[in-house]
DNA sequence: TCTATTTGACCTAC
DNA sequence: GTAGGTCAAATAGA
C-alpha cells in the first residue's frame, strides 16, 4: 500500500503559459473526481459506523458507497493513463501521484529526499501527529505559500518527519497538498493525538467534540479548529441523509449475497484503531478519508468482482471512548 | 516566562 | 542567477 501510495517527484506542470485549455479541463476533471473520492471515502466511514449493527441497511449503505468508490477509481485511473492525458510535452503524471493542481515544479528537497507520501486534503491538520511550523515560502507561479513543518518531537526524539502543505484550490471547503517526508521515529506523537484524530476521521460522535477539546490541551484544541468542526456539521449531516434512505431496510438474514472476499475488504481498509506505542514508528495512522490524494484507490482492485464484507465493525475494538 | 508562529536571511540544488 | 528549503531572531499569545 505504502508503495502505492509513495510518489516519484516528476516533473509539475511549468508555467501557464504552457497548460492550454485542454490541460485545465482534464486537470479539473481530475481534481473533482479526486474530492469526490474523498467524500465517498467521508461518507462511507460515517454511514458504516452511524449504521452499524443495523444488518442489511450497513450492508446496503457499504455495498452503495463501495460501488461509488469503485466508480471513482475507475474514473481517476482512465483519466490519469497517458492515453487520455492531455496533448502536452510534458511527461505524463505517475499514476501513483494524486494530482497536484497549480504546484509548481518541485525540487528535491536539502535533505535529498522524496517524499513518502502525498495527500489532498481539507483538512491538513488532521494527520494524527503533531507538529510544528517552521518556515512559509511563497512559492512562484502558485497562488498559495508553502508551509513548512517539522514534527513536534523533531528535538527532544529526533524525530525527523517534516510535511510540507500547500492550498491549491479555493474551493470550498479549500484544497491542500501535503507532501510528507522522513518516517516519524518520535514513537509517541500518533497516540499523543488519537483522540484528534479520532474526531476528524470520524470516529467520534460529534457531540463529544466540544467535551474532547475542553478536556484537552491547547494541542487538540488547535487541531479542532472552526473548520473541522463545520466539517464534520457536514459528514454527518450527509450520513443522516443517507440512513433515512436506507432507514427501513435493515434487520435482515446475515450473511447476504454480498458478503463475500472477507480479506480483500480488510486488507484494503482495516478497521481504525487507535495508535499506541507498539505502532510501528512513523507508520501514519489509518484516517482512510484523509488519504485519498495518496491513491489509496490504488489498493482497490478494479478488476475483481466487487467484494464486501459484513464485518464493517469499525470502532468495536478502535478508540476507547 | 514559556511556547509557538512569523518572517527575513542564508544556504544549496538546479 | 534563481528558486526552494531551512535557520533563527523577533514577535505574539497563553
Amino acid at each position: 500500500m505504502q508503495t502505492q501510495s509513495r510518489l516519484a517527484v516528476s516533473g509539475g506542470r511549468s508555467g501557464s503559459n504552457s497548460s492550454s485549455a485542454s490541460e485545465d479541463e482534464h486537470e479539473a476533471v481530475i481534481r473533482e473526481l479526486t474530492r469526490g473520492h474523498e467524500l465517498t471515502a467521508q461518507l462511507r466511514a460515517e454511514a458504516l459506523r452511524a449504521l452499524r449493527g443495523q444488518g442489511q441497511a450497513e450492508a446496503t449503505a457499504a455495498f452503495i458507497l463501495q460501488e461509488v468508490s469503485r466508480a471513482f477509481t475507475v474514473c481517476l485511473s482512465i483519466m490519469s493513463s497517458p492515453a487520455r492525458a492531455p496533448p502536452s510535452s510534458q511527461p505524463p503524471p505517475t499514476m501513483e501521484m494524486a494530482p497536484a493542481p497549480a504546484l509548481a515544479p518541485q525540487r528535491r528537497s536539502r535533505d535529498d529526499s522524496i517524499p513518502r507520501e502525498q495527500r489532498m486534503t481539507s483538512s491538513p491538520h488532521f494527520d494524527g501527529y503533531q507538529w510544528r511550523k517552521y518556515g512559509q515560502k511563497r512559492i512562484t507561479k502558485t497562488q498559495f505559500p508553502r508551509c513548512y513543518f517539522k514534527c513536534s518531537f523533531h528535538r527532544e526524539r529526533n524525530c525527523r518527519a517534516t510535511k510540507q502543505v500547500q492550498q491549491c484550490s479555493n474551493d470550498d471547503p479549500p484544497q491542500y497538498v501535503v507532501m510528507y517526508f522522513n518516517e516519524h521515529t518520535c514513537d509517541t506523537a500518533a497516540w499523543e493525538t488519537a483522540p484528534a484524530a479520532a474526531a476528524s476521521s470520524g470516529m467520534m460522535p460529534l457531540d463529544n467534540l466540544s467535551a474532547l477539546v475542553a478536556r484537552q490541551g491547547h494541542g487538540v484544541r488547535a487541531l479542532l479548529d472552526e473548520r473541522g468542526v463545520q466539517e464534520e456539521h457536514e459528514r454527518r449531516l450527509l450520513v443522516s441523509s443517507l440512513a433515512c434512505v436506507l432507514g427501513g431496510q435493515h434487520q435482515s438474514p446475515a450473511g447476504s449475497a454480498v458478503n463475500v472476499g472477507h480479506e480483500h475488504e480488510q486488507e484494503q481498509e482495516p478497521p481504525p484503531r487507535a495508535p499506541t506505542r507498539d505502532d510501528a514508528p512513523g507508520e501514519m495512522p489509518r484516517i482512510i478519508h484523509e488519504d485519498v490524494a495518496g491513491l489509496d484507490v490504488m489498493d482497490y482492485d478494479v478488476t475483481d468482482a466487487l467484494c464486501f464484507v459484513d464485518s464493517y465493525d469499525l470502532p468495536g475494538d478502535g478508540f476507547p471512548f
